[in-house]
DNA sequence: TCTTTACATCGCAATATTACGATAATAATT
DNA sequence: AATTATTATCGTAATATTGCGATGTAAAGA
């Protein structure tokens, strides 16, 4: 136990939750709030801006690079992070056709 | 560690985070799938469809309850679990808000 | 070359999540 | 009243996540 029981889901449900997952830490919602403010940023400004340790902002950069959502290049020593605009709407995409789904409620629910 | 620090994140980045959250399980994924489905459902449908034991389901159940994005209304001795119109639309509202940002790009990114 | 800067990764401790069996509570059925 | 059906909750084991210090790497600057 532990261990979600992906294979039990479709691929559909695992991807659209994977994607969730991601998004529901406060720090990484921090860190797309502030590139989008910023335009871009590195490392190091989260490390000011936020109250966390460099490790920890890099292994939270990591999962979002992961899903695609933003993307990183190498500049001299730094990383310079933005967001992947085409990723972006990408997700807001997938999350709307769940949205989007027509709810019917039955007669049971007030 | 293992404590998510709450505090030094706004209540807007918590909030948004805690309902990407919730929604970041296959599981809970699927439990919304099946009730939009089928309208609503109860506890031992889901037992059935999915592949999870019944006190498993029932804590996602509770989970999804918590944010309000499903209501569940006793019906003798079964509950009947629907979707909630309203908070659905709501939470979908909360992403979009965050998504619909317009994101501008740097230069150090291609 | 030596130092500094920026970052990623490793290893670990603390905490959270997931899943389930067992049990309790409540309502319907016999 | 006894049984059955449905659900919630408790306790617990297995695994995952979060956060950080320490360390390694690579580029820039002295």
């Amino acid at each position: 136990m532990g261990l979600t029981k992906s294979e039990i889901f479709t691929d559909e449900q695992n991807r659209l939750a994977s994607l969730f997952k991601v998004l529901g830490h406060p720090a990484r919602v921090a860190i797309l709030q502030y590139i989008i403010d910023q335009k871009a940023c590195i490392c190091n400004d989260l490390v000011g801006e936020l109250g966390l340790a460099q490790a920890t902002i890099s292994q939270h950069l990591k999962e979002l690079k992961n899903i695609g959502i933003i993307q990183g290049t190498i500049e001299g020593k730094s990383v310079c992070y933005c967001i992947d605009e085409k990723l972006w709407k990408q997700i807001q995409a997938e999350f709307n056709v769940f949205f989007n789904q027509e709810v019917k409620v039955n007669s049971c629910c007030p």
